[in-house]
DNA sequence: TTTGATGT
């Protein structure tokens, strides 16, 4: 790329390349070599921006700068300096980054001084704030150095996360799924990232149903920075080897609310069509293997395995996580059409049918016989392509995972009882009644 | 197979 274009950080059409031309050649069935997309910091119409386009007039004193990409030793992070949080955090986790030196208590939050005083977060916006400073890019998927796992720390991939009942539990296990998910696959890339997500509401000043939006900022004026309402994952799991040749990847949406959530809550009820996500997010995502054909048909199974969840969940939980993702819902209609033709098996062709059942098997809590009711939606006409969902059953592991055999967690640390909330020795009861 | 973060 152009050094100059390397040099000007322009915020618009963020990852809306998908190459010249549909150029692109997607991820072969076979296994072969991944040519990368076509693609540019800056784009300008579907097409990386020019050093001509730079030479227009009206930029004479140069671009707007709105957000900075920062490249770390395992991820990249896009840092939007309205919000003060990340707009994206893109990983690549591997079996090696997910084992070695890298220990959490050598690391330190820190903030990250590349970016300008008064456009960065600090340290200080989030003591006493009540939030956790929460990794976008978790520091457990980046043990490969100590290095790596420090990168993780810099606040430019962090963002104030709720801490009780949602960071430290049922994000921390999603987290772990995806881990899971990782020690199965040849690699995965993972995007996280917040979202600012409008409720239904009528419109004050015309009296007509609308949406609004309301987030809190913490921190101090003029350099506020925003707690987003949402969170985002899109996975990315790649299987070169898998079985009858057929699969090549998995991939998945999931959108989880910045509120405690309760643990029973079904994974599966917080998956999202990538298509609605993108549209609330304003991005595009792995644009280098997301064709249309793939994400409607992994979108297809996303709406099944959402339905399934909210089957799964009470009737009240259930509307209050419809009311959470309304914005993100499709018109009832599409949602009816989508599930008209559902097809459920037990079975996928990446050749983990084993490892899944076993695993879900000792997440589940209920026993095997209780994974076998569950129906599998399997992803049809991907191009290789199918759901995150189809691996590990979409189970969660179960809370408290670390404590399971025998040993008690490392910092045998009692409870806090502060403000903060989260820590204390009772934390599934108090949690419940927190709901 | 070992997550997460606070505060002194």
């Amino acid at each position: 790329m152009d050094l100059r274009l390397r040099n000007i950080a322009v915020g618009f059409a963020v990852g809306a390349g998908l190459g010249v031309g549909g150029a692109i050649a997607y991820i072969k069935a076979n296994g072969g070599a991944v040519p990368r997309p076509q693609q540019a910091w800056a784009m300008a119409g579907g097409r990386p921006v020019t050093q001509k386009d730079l030479e227009h007039p009206a930029l004479k004193f140069g671009l707007p700068q709105t957000e900075q990409l920062r490249f770390f030793s395992g991820f990249v992070s896009c840092f939007d300096s309205a919000t003060r949080n990340p707009k994206w955090v893109l990983e690549f986790i591997s079996k090696d980054s997910l084992k070695g030196e890298g220990a959490r208590d050598q690391s330190t939050f820190y903030e990250d001084t590349s970016i300008e005083e008064r456009f960065r977060s600090k340290l200080a916006d989030f003591q006493d704030s009540g939030y956790d400073r929460g990794h976008m890019a978790p520091a457990a998927n980046h043990k490969g150095s100590q290095k790596a796992m420090d990168d993780t720390f810099a606040l430019t991939n962090i963002s104030p996360q709720v801490g009780a009942g949602f960071n430290r539990d049922y994000w921390a296990r999603f987290e772990k799924f995806v881990k899971d998910v990782a020690r199965r696959s040849d690699g995965v890339y993972v995007v996280t990232g917040p979202l600012y997500l409008p409720t239904p509401d009528a419109d004050a000043a015309t009296g007509r149903p609308g949406w609004r939006m309301q987030y809190p900022m913490i921190g101090k004026p003029p350099q506020l920075v925003a707690v987003p309402t949402h969170y985002f994952k899109v996975v990315l799991a790649e299987n070169s080897s898998g079985a009858n040749g057929g699969h090549t990847a998995a991939l998945g949406a999931f959108v989880m609310p910045n509120a405690p959530i309760d643990p029973d809550t079904p994974l599966s009820a917080y998956a999202v069509p990538l298509d609605a996500l993108e549209c609330v997010a304003g991005a595009r995502f792995f644009p280098g293997y997301v064709s249309e054909r793939r994400r409607a048909a992994v979108d297809r199974a996303a709406v099944a395995w959402q339905e399934d969840g909210r089957r799964r969940m009470r009737i009240l939980a259930r509307a209050g996580l419809a009311q959470e993702q309304a914005v993100m819902l499709p018109e009832r209609a599409t949602v009816d059409a989508i599930t008209a033709s559902p097809q459920p098996t037990r079975s996928n062709n990446w050749g983990w049918g084993k490892k899944r059942d076993a695993a879900a098997a000792a997440a589940g809590g209920g026993g095997g016989a209780d994974v076998v009711d569950v129906p599998v939606p399997k992803t049809s006409g991907g191009d290789g392509a199918i759901h995150v969902c189809e691996l590990l059953a979409c189970r969660l592991p179960p809370e408290r995972w670390w404590e399971n055999n025998g040993q008690g967690p490392s910092g045998g640390r009692k409870g806090r009882g502060g403000g903060g909330g989260g820590g204390s020795v009772d934390r599934g009861q108090s949690l419940k009644s927190r709901l």
